[in-house]
RNA sequence: GGCGCCGUAGCUCAACUGAAUAGAGUAUCUGACUACGGAUCAGAAGGUUCUGGGUUUGAAUCCCAGCGGUGUCACCA
């Protein structure tokens, strides 16, 4: 179903006919559109084996090809590029096999497991905008990669002990007055996050004051008491005090009921959640191991340690002097005990940028201990979301809150939607629907439209277009689609079963493109990059935007054959684009 | 400072492992069939791919140096 790697076999066979080239490393690429053709072959690298210029090499190349390749039209030479176009039956063909194939583009199973591992937010405040963009990449990746035929297990590690929940705990003891979500009307993680936010207010002042009277600045924030406080309540978290333990259960709870929140409006979903609270005690065996095999080390103090000068990195610390295990040391054993429960082929953890050295370290670290599934570990390392001042910084207040984000999208997208008409005739439920559709696709695009390791700047003000590349332009156009196809219901006039018959040149265009998404699905899952599809999407959505404009369908004066070709060509475009969106977590709406 | 990532139209982004004249959108200007749904389509204009060297038949892409930005260098996660 490869129309590419068709055309490659066919440039193979060639230069072994006529050079003896084995398994020659050739590359095939689309004919650029001014020049007639459709598939492009770089005649370079086989200059060696011709021993002939590049304009007789590819000379040479296109008469074996044409006389010896049936489906192929016609070929052209330019410099050393061999131009080869392909007959209208063979595209004809290519058409007939999208529309009767059941799961286009999705791939046969590949009997690989694939964990993917997102989200994994603290539980002291509420997501923001870099935490959307780890979800939508996340839950899009593992859409992907099943699409892709694996088999996918999407988790998330939520960070919920610490002293970053302890600090938001003192702060509710201190000024709550015992508030609760249900009796403040504010969703839990907003809650929590509030008082987070009052800590750190309080624990400045308190330094400010300590400072006053003399404290030098390094001591004042150890000594702080409210940073006391806090810390002395982290201890008695671990030592397992129960009313420490208990506001800690239900000040999280509040957290997970507005996470729920969230996640749901965001349209992500994980088959296992696991806890940091469970997991931090892992690793610890896996330290005595590496003690044992040499590979770490132990200081005069007690704390495990692991060299990496050696490999251009630094000593890492593995065990704290009090037996205590930190990130490393829980990282290394969830992946083993992720392994070792699930076998799996693939480990993608979605972390910012900011990680990379964890995850070098990670990696370097299970190798040495001997795990080969070492290189089973993919960092999908993405970059930061920037807002025009710069960072985003929480104690600053500048940051984009998810739930806030969400809400104005669909929002703005109801206002222009309703100003255009659009929701003319609907009802209240439908209207908010559909303006959901289109203002949460609107964000998901913009996001996930962009390479994912690169930094993005993301422009409240100017805010996320409507027009162009965008979600709602490729929303609109499988709508119309839509409507095109009840009208067509309505009229009872168009038979789909006429046989094709011709395709002009717009046509092949839809149908060459069309053809390539399965391989787009594999390379999008190759690449762990969901930006790969939405490109597709959107040349998909414009391709047939102009071809709508040339091809009239249900005006009068079309023939039937042309109708239903064109009905039909309709079909499946839209059936390309709406699996292409599903993969990006976009919902299409069939009315807009 | 050590290590890493990034630098492409005014702006936001593309360009698969090096390949033909570096592409879209947006903003600006000009147009379009009596609107099968105009959130559309066509056209114009917009570039020394940060700078300087190097490798190559060929460099935005690879190498070196510099400049600018950013991340990291916690017994936080």
């Amino acid at each position: 179903m490869n129309v590419e790697n068709i055309v490659l076999d066919y440039c193979r066979r060639a230069a072994e006919a006529l050079y003896g080239a084995q398994n020659a490393d050739l590359q095939v690429s689309k004919t650029r559109r001014e020049f007639v053709g459709d598939y492009t072959l770089v005649t370079f690298p086989l200059l060696r084996l011709s021993h002939k210029n590049p304009e007789q090499t590819a000379q040479e190349l296109g008469e074996w090809i044409g006389a010896n390749c049936p489906e192929v039209k016609s070929f052209n030479v330019i410099k050393g590029f061999l131009n080869i176009e392909l007959g209208e039956k063979f595209w004809i063909e290519v058409l007939q096999n999208i529309q009767a194939a059941e799961n286009f583009g999705f791939g046969a199973p590949t009997g690989r497991t694939v964990m993917v591992e997102y989200s994994s937010p603290n539980t002291n405040k509420p997501l923001h905008l870099g935490h959307v963009r780890n979800n939508l990449l996340g839950y899009s990746v593992a859409k992907i990669l099943q699409a892709a035929g694996n088999k996918v297990m999407k988790v998330n590690l939520v960070n919920d002990r610490g002293i970053h929940i302890c600090k938001s705990m003192i702060a509710w003891q201190r000024y709550g007055n015992g508030e609760t979500p249900a009796s403040s009307a504010t969703k839990g993680d907003h809650l929590v996050g509030n008082y987070y936010v009052a800590f750190d207010k309080a624990y400045k002042a308190e330094i400010a004051e300590l400072v006053a009277g003399g404290m030098a600045e390094e001591e004042a924030k150890k000594e702080a008491p409210i940073m006391r406080e806090a810390s002395a309540m982290l201890l008695k978290w671990e030592a397992g005090d129960k009313s420490v333990r208990d506001l800690w259960a239900t000040m999280n709870g509040w957290v997970y009921d507005g996470f729920d929140v969230t996640y749901k409006e965001m349209g992500v979903s994980f088959d296992k959640i696991y806890y940091e609270s469970q997991t931090y005690l892992l690793g610890k065996k896996l330290v005595e191991v590496g003690l044992e095999k040499g590979v770490f080390y132990r200081r005069a103090d007690g704390s495990v340690w692991i060299d990496l000068t050696s490999d251009g990195l630094d000593e890492k610390l593995l065990l704290r002097a009090d037996g205590t295990s930190v990130y490393m040391t829980q990282d290394l054993g969830t992946a083993l005990s992720r392994y070792e429960e699930f076998g799996f082929d693939d480990m993608t953890y979605v972390v910012g940028n900011e990680q990379n050295y964890h995850f070098t370290v990670l990696k370097l670290i299970l190798k040495k201990l001997g795990y080969a599934w070492s290189d089973a570990i993919y960092h999908l390392s993405y970059g930061m979301v920037e807002l025009p001042e710069g960072k985003m910084k929480s104690r600053e207040g500048t940051v984009v809150d998810a739930d806030d984000l969400m809400a104005s999208m669909v929002e703005e997208a109801r206002v222009m939607s309703s100003e255009l008409g659009k929701l003319d005739g609907l009802s209240e439920a439908e209207s908010f629907a559909v303006s959901r559709k289109i203002g949460l696709g609107a964000l998901k695009y913009f996001i996930l439209k962009v390479d994912p390791r690169k930094t993005m700047l993301f422009n409240p003000a100017e805010s996320i277009d409507f027009n162009g590349n965008t979600a709602p332009f490729i929303q609109y156009t499988y709508a119309r689609i839509c409507s095109l196809e009840r009208k067509a219901g309505q009229a009872e006039s168009v038979d789909l079963k006429v046989a094709i018959s011709s395709l002009d040149d717009k046509e092949i265009e839809i149908v060459k493109l069309l053809a390539e998404f399965p391989a787009t699905v594999v390379a999008a899952a190759a690449d762990h990059s969901p930006a790969v599809v939405a490109a597709y999407a959107y040349e998909m959505a414009k391709l047939y935007n102009q071809y709508y404009h040339e091809h009239p369908i249900l005006r009068e004066g079309v023939s039937a054959s042309d109708r239903a070709l064109r009905l039909s060509i309709s079909l499946v475009v839209a059936r390309v684009i709406l699996s292409a969106m599903s993969l990006l977590g976009i919902e299409m709406p069939d009315r807009m």
